[in-house]
DNA sequence: CGTCTTTGACCGGCGC
DNA sequence: GCGCCGGTCAAAGACG
């Protein structure tokens, strides 16, 4: 019941849904990787120059609603707070370890 | 105009 | 030795 998901003739993978974060990403890459089931992983890399920081997202064809966020190596910078306030940096701050996320962001359209 | 995103192709490493 | 997979880069197109 998405804009994208138009129960159509298409069943292609639309723009997923990614959780965002606190900082900012660039897709650099994305492919299909059967190793795990046949699963979709999209490569995301921090915008900053200085910050070695990268971010892998992977979901199944099926359940796009399921994203799992690896995060690796660490930022150089701090965060770019997308947000205004809230966020608690004591317990966000740790960008360095996997998350499940399942929750649908309507990014950009 | 500038910026950002997406896709394809290429390469390296590893396994058998 | 060869094949396969994963990962990254580049370019083009589209949009604000």
């Amino acid at each position: 019941m998405s804009e994208e998901q138009k129960g159509g003739d298409d069943d292609q993978i639309p723009t997923i849904t990614i959780p965002q974060d606190e900082y900012e990403w660039t897709k650099y890459g994305q492919k299909l990787i059967k190793g795990i089931g046949n699963k979709y992983r999209s490569y995301f890399r921090c915008k900053k120059k200085d910050c070695g920081a990268k971010k892998k997202v992977e979901w199944a064809p099926s359940n796009p609603s399921t994203v799992r966020v690896l995060y690796e190596g660490n930022h150089n910078h701090q965060c770019a707070r997308i947000d205004s306030d809230e966020v608690d940096e004591d317990a966000m701050i740790q960008a360095n370890q996997y998350d499940l996320a399942t929750q649908i962001f309507g990014s950009r359209n």
